[in-house]
DNA sequence: GCATGTTTCT
């Protein structure tokens, strides 16, 4: 494919295309403060200084500022308050002065990556490597560990130490061995022996031990350098603790010590999980001002934090500043910005981006297959997602675990039953794939969407002799298709099971229970599924009864109803009410079916419902269930009757927007909504333009007023 | 995960 990303955003060169040598000078005017510099006027704010300093730091903090201090000036200048004549200012200003530097800035961070030293060949080296494999293999006890020790074939001189640590994989004889070699006292300890530990323990995410051993290189003045406060750092990440990951990179700062690019892309990072995006932007504009040229790993950082904002604007200034420095992207970085791209919602973006990755001469992995897949599925771009995985075949790309389960996933998500069932067969063969809760429950979607019962409860049965857990999402998806079924009894035994096997039902599935009520009549089997449905929400089941009672009044529901919505998880809520109007419209209860509309368009669940402009009012019910869709209807046929009565403005047309159902398996809601306004002898046609729509012109809407005798609704 | 440090996935 021809087109790239970088033409498809108005970028003047593609990525492929190695930049202008004139623009890789971080000075010239090719660097730009990214877009959200001109959005959001937050202040850099300071980290919080650590709570207990060392002696020793003290007098060196007083000649090196902390790095907030020195952000501070940019803080009170450029970035300041956020008033509105401020955002005046920069927007009619965007270069701000530290862009284009008069005179240069203090830096912060050292251009020059720490060097290692070399290691000189140790000619014992296979007999150590033989007894780390053993010290490897030994029980994790410290008395086991340390009887083992008693039989090393060498003296723990500094290299044969070094060796044997970094051949141990667990973090307990790390650490074991580590304390050992202390006490032998054969040599003095150097921070690269801490610096090997301490990596060995954020394998075990033991951060406590870290910080420990890292003020025990304080007291015995042992120099901390890049490669430890980068571990320090990168553990607390890992441990969620970024107040500590702070806290150690401004320690580093007072004590003189600049980071490096690999710590500083460490602490931007940290940054960018806190979602600090001012910060973060702070941090790299800062340095880029200084003549830094970042590397891939940053801008896989910033990509992957302005994919978790769905910023776009954030995933293009990346790109361009990536083009710009003539920084070729790897393969992380187009994973990341194409899982970006996925976020913010632009697959044909995420496509251009794939198609300049292959032509760059760079193989996908298994996350970016995924990730693209990911994306074709949600978009539901049936040709693309198939065209790729037939790619992926004829190319041998990489499948693993998670992408076998995305692609069932994807099939799921466009309804391709025999290509789900001949991939859940593979993984079944498979060694390292076998289908675990995740692929059973895309299966489960996939056959319950199709309406194939007996499928999904032979996968059911299936999965519960294989001893693979069914999750909450797989229950759902098998009820909502029994449901449908008709199959009660299989229903109640499935539910029943599930409970019983430690299936917790959250708010989905009870919304599923719901559905299910609203398609039965009233008796036995309805009894059946509230039954369900009361073991799992009480009160729910307790609302229902309390609208069938006709002594019951609005404001009674009205309470109840409030109660119950506010407990209810955001994304239910709107289901729960669709559900709860199509039961009363089942049971005759159209009064109450119009107050539950009232009452959740009240509190929000159906925004956009009603929209109007100077020419046309339309009424979207795309969200809403039939009998919701019907009781709207109704409802806003009543209220133009009465604006037509009273002789008020009218627009020229009127439409009403039931969507096609571009999903395969989606329920006839324009159907539905068609014979509903035949019903009512309404004057919508289904437009023959715009597909999903029915219009009504003033004409007819007015003379359908007129025509109504008994009249539809008093004026 | 292999003689010390940074980034990506259902």
């Amino acid at each position: 494919m021809a087109s790239t990303v970088s033409a498809a955003i108005d970028l003047p060169c593609s990525l492929s295309n190695p930049a202008d040598p004139k623009n890789r000078n971080c000075f010239t005017s090719s660097f730009k403060p990214h877009p959200s510099r001109r959005r959001f006027f937050v202040v850099c704010s300071a980290p919080k200084s650590p709570t207990r300093a060392p002696e020793s730091f003290s007098e060196q903090s007083r000649n090196n500022p902390s790095l907030s201090e020195q952000l501070k000036p940019l803080s009170t200048t450029t970035l300041s308050a956020p008033t509105t004549a401020q955002t005046h200012v920069l927007k009619s200003k965007p270069k701000s002065t530290w862009v284009n530097p008069t005179r240069s800035k203090r830096s912060v961070l050292n251009p020059r990556r720490q060097k290692r030293s070399q290691h000189s060949y140790n000619p014992r080296v296979k007999e150590l490597r033989l007894f780390a494999q053993k010290l490897n293999e030994c029980e994790s006890s410290e008395s086991s560990f340390l009887s083992v020790l008693e039989e090393i074939p060498h003296p723990p001189t500094r290299e044969n130490a070094l060796l044997i640590l970094n051949s141990l994989k667990s973090w307990q004889k790390t650490h074991l061995f580590f304390n050992w070699v202390k006490t032998q006292n054969s040599f003095p300890m150097e921070t690269i022996f801490y610096n090997v530990t301490m990596k060995s323990l954020r394998f075990g995410r033991q951060f406590q031990l870290v910080e420990e051993l890292a003020n025990e290189m304080i007291s015995n003045e042992i120099d901390l350098d890049n490669i430890t406060y980068s571990t320090i750092i990168t553990c607390a990440k890992r441990c969620y603790l970024f107040d500590k990951a702070v806290e150690w990179f401004e320690r580093m700062y007072r004590t003189g010590l600049m980071p490096d690019e690999v710590t500083y892309s460490a602490i931007l990072d940290v940054y960018a999980k806190l979602g600090k995006v001012e910060e973060v932007l702070s941090l790299y504009e800062r340095a880029r001002a200084t003549g830094w040229k970042p590397d891939p790993v940053t801008f896989s950082v910033l990509a992957k934090m302005f994919g978790e904002a769905g910023d776009y604007d954030g995933i293009r200034y990346v790109l361009e500043e990536m083009r710009s420095l003539g920084v070729k992207p790897n393969v992380v970085v187009y994973n990341t910005l194409l899982e970006a791209m996925g976020k913010a919602g632009k697959p044909g973006l995420a496509r251009s981006l794939f198609e300049e990755m292959v032509e760059s001469g760079l193989t996908p992995n298994e996350k970016t297959l995924t990730a693209l897949v990911k994306i074709y599925g949600k978009a539901r771009w049936a040709r693309d997602a198939l065209e790729l995985w037939e790619r992926m075949r004829s190319n041998g790309w990489p499948m693993d675990f998670f992408l076998y389960n995305t692609l069932l996933s994807m099939c799921a998500d466009l309804g391709l039953v025999e290509e789900a069932e001949r991939l859940f067969e593979d993984m079944k063969q498979s060694e390292s794939s076998r289908p675990d809760s995740w692929s059973y429950t895309a299966m489960l979607n996939i056959h319950g969407s199709d309406g194939n019962s007996d499928r999904a409860m032979e996968l059911f049965e299936e999965l519960s002799r294989s001893g693979v857990e069914l999750n909450v999402m797989g229950c759902t998806c098998l009820i909502q298709c029994l449901g449908k079924a008709g199959r009660v009894d299989d229903l109640v035994r499935v539910f029943d099971a599930s409970v019983n096997r430690g299936v917790q039902p959250d708010d989905r599935l009870c919304g599923c229970l719901l559905s299910v009520a609203s398609m039965r009549e009233e008796g036995e089997d309805l009894h059946k599924v509230l039954g369900c449905l009361g073991r799992a929400n009480p009160k729910l089941v307790a609302f229902v009864k309390l609208l069938q009672e006709e002594s019951v009044n609005f404001e009674k529901v009205t309470v109840e109803f409030k109660s119950i919505i506010s407990e209810t998880a955001v994304e239910a809520r709107r289901p729960f009410c669709n559900c709860l109007i199509d039961i009363c419209r089942n049971q005759n209860l159209h009064d109450r079916a119009h107050e539950l509309l009232y009452l959740g368009i009240m509190y929000g669940l159906y925004p956009g419902l009603h929209n109007k402009t100077a020419d046309e009012w339309s009424l979207d019910v795309r969200s809403l269930s039939v009998g919701a869709a019907q009781t709207a209807l109704e409802e806003w046929m009543r209220t133009l009757s009465r604006i037509v009565k009273r002789e008020e403005a009218l627009p020229e047309v009127f439409s009403a927007q039931t969507g096609t159902g571009a999903h395969k398996f989606s329920q006839g809601l324009a159907n539905a909504f068609a014979s509903h306004v035949g019903k009512l002898a309404a004057p919508f046609r289904q437009s023959e333009e715009r597909a999903g729509w029915f219009v009504a012109t003033r004409e007819d809407l007015v003379s359908w007023v007129q025509s109504q005798n008994p009249p539809a609704v008093a004026a």
